[in-house]
DNA sequence: TCGGCATCAAAGCACAGCTTGGGCCCGCTC
DNA sequence: GAGCGGGCCCAAGCTGTGCTTTGATGCCGA
């Protein structure tokens, strides 16, 4: 009630756009009478109408004549403006209908390097195929810049993974699982871990390491611990390429996630399934609490029927 | 009252522009407390505003967080459009006061020719110093043609003539009386009458004459016939160069108003003043019921203030 | 743990604005 | 020329939109 200092310019002082659509209806017709029909008023709702507009102007909009209304000057100039508006508004529906129908959007999805390199790419062309209006933009970014990222609102879903053996810092997130990415045991060939099958981690307690991302290299501490051990770490890469060429080389014995070894698999080195070892769980992420747009409820339906089979593989496992 | 078959996209079912102002200012500031302080309301008033929009629309807008709002995308998307319909409306109430202020505006004169020869360029030149942004636009016109120009709106302003023993057939117009225009006897150097001054029509009754237009001729045949004779009317013509060039070869006399001889005056001929002869009324004739313009107004009074001395001279005459 | 600032919800009240019912004026038609 | 239809206006009345008030909740920063 205090009297602030208002804006000069503000939206208070504008003219009723109400009214503006009326007296581009008024000005479509020629006659108040006819703009009443077409609204579904009576004439003399339309004239106070009229009536309140020019008052509001200062300006003669229109002049009565025996039959129906002429405008002015100025009410041709009103009126080109409130067609304008009109036209603004039927836009602004229309836009928002082509959001709803997928017909435009945006949608930025974040990914973490292995998905990327896998199933992603599908669930993108599907969706494209289905919505081919629809702006979709792929980020790769590990699951803890993708959390930043969603936090931020610079990315509107992200495929990340987790580990149960790992604690997971992640503010609340609405998180669907995709599906299990079992862990492999990433050795030399004619390594004596090679040969074995059905082994569990504490057969490789003797061993030297390659690591991972700080998630990954967490989770093998984690694991080697409820073996009873601490791995003997020598490298860190985030990079599964990498990752296999060290191994070749005959640097370390890896875990890696059998997504990686989808994405690029080197011919030098052999895999070895462990004995009841947790998989890396694959998840989408979303912002909390902000309800997904069309685009994004279709990326998620996109990615969820894309990894379907992958569900089915490691459901009995 | 009868169930019409109504526009299938009429104005009615268009969203409510007002909402749309309310939510320019709620994406502006990010939070409806600040649209609200912007507007002047309270924040429930504008919560209401934007939950109808949400419902009208059938899309979330906004996302309620802990500090204010952030808009969806379909939020940013109608924002957009209700920012240009601000622009709209701003711009709207703009081209008014342009017009008011004589910074925009057309204004269609009409007028005779001897007065588009004469004080009509010195009027509009006037007009155009003070107002640059106007559109002034003349046609040259006799007073019916130009009374036809009034009635149907192809002209805002009309500079006409007439005289008082000749009826009037106008509609009803509303009439400027600007100045009396003397009417002079044209003849040949040494001429009998030429000599003479003071004379009257009377003193003419044995010449041939030169008439002008229909209605110049219907005066010169009624100011005769007040005399008591008919004019021996030997050639017509609206152009008073040509009537001074068949005076000059002696073919006839005529009677010319002041005006046109400052127009355009002959060496080879003599004027000769009458006694009292009823002089052309010179007005300024408007559409009748229709509030002239801004920028008529500004003609009118232009032509007003350029005739002035007319009026001088000839109030004593 | 508390205060500040944002949100939402429900109820009440005022005024905007549409309707009703009158009247006038013009132009067309019989 | 008179009747009629269709445009306009005015004044009064009532309905419903829409703003305010009041009260409660939730999250952040101190």
């Amino acid at each position: 009630m205090a009297g602030e200092r208002e804006s000069h310019d503000s939206v208070r002082d504008l003219l009723d756009p109400r009214r503006m659509l009326v007296f581009a209806e008024v000005a479509r017709f020629g006659s108040l009478a006819g703009a009443a029909q077409a609204l579904g008023w009576t004439q003399p709702a339309v004239a106070q109408h009229v009536r309140r507009l020019e008052r509001d102007t200062g300006c003669t909009l229109v002049v009565r004549t025996s039959r129906g209304v002429t405008l002015t000057e100025a009410g041709h100039s009103l009126a080109a403006h409130a067609e304008a508006i009109t036209a603004r508004l039927r836009a602004a529906r229309a836009d928002l209908s082509a959001l709803t129908d997928l017909r435009a959007g945006r949608v930025r999805l974040s990914a973490f390097p292995s998905a990327c390199a896998t199933f992603v790419p599908a669930a993108i062309a599907l969706l494209w195929e289905r919505a081919p209006g629809l702006d979709v933009r792929l980020t790769e970014a590990e699951p803890d810049e993708a959390r930043r990222l969603l936090a931020a609102g610079d990315a509107d879903l992200a495929v990340t993974f987790d580990y149960d053996n790992v604690p997971d810092a992640s503010t609340q997130t609405a998180r669907i699982k995709l599906f299990d990415d079992t862990m492999l045991l990433v050795v030399p060939p004619a390594h004596r871990l090679a040969a074995r099958s059905d082994i569990d981690l504490a057969a490789a307690t003797d061993q030297r390491w390659i690591a991972g991302c700080p998630r990954c290299r967490a989770h093998l501490t984690a694991a080697a611990a409820g073996c009873g051990f601490l791995p003997d770490i020598r490298h860190s890469t985030d990079d599964y390429v990498v990752t296999q060429t060290l191994v070749a080389a005959g640097l370390g014995i890896a875990l890696l996630p059998a997504l990686a070894l989808e994405a690029a698999r080197d011919p030098r080195v052999e895999t070895v399934e462990l004995h009841r070892h947790t998989p890396r769980r694959v998840s989408l992420t979303s912002p909390p609490d902000i309800p997904p747009s069309p685009a994004t409820r279709a990326l998620t339906s996109a990615l969820v029927e894309i990894t379907a089979p992958r569900r089915m593989r490691t459901l009995p496992g």
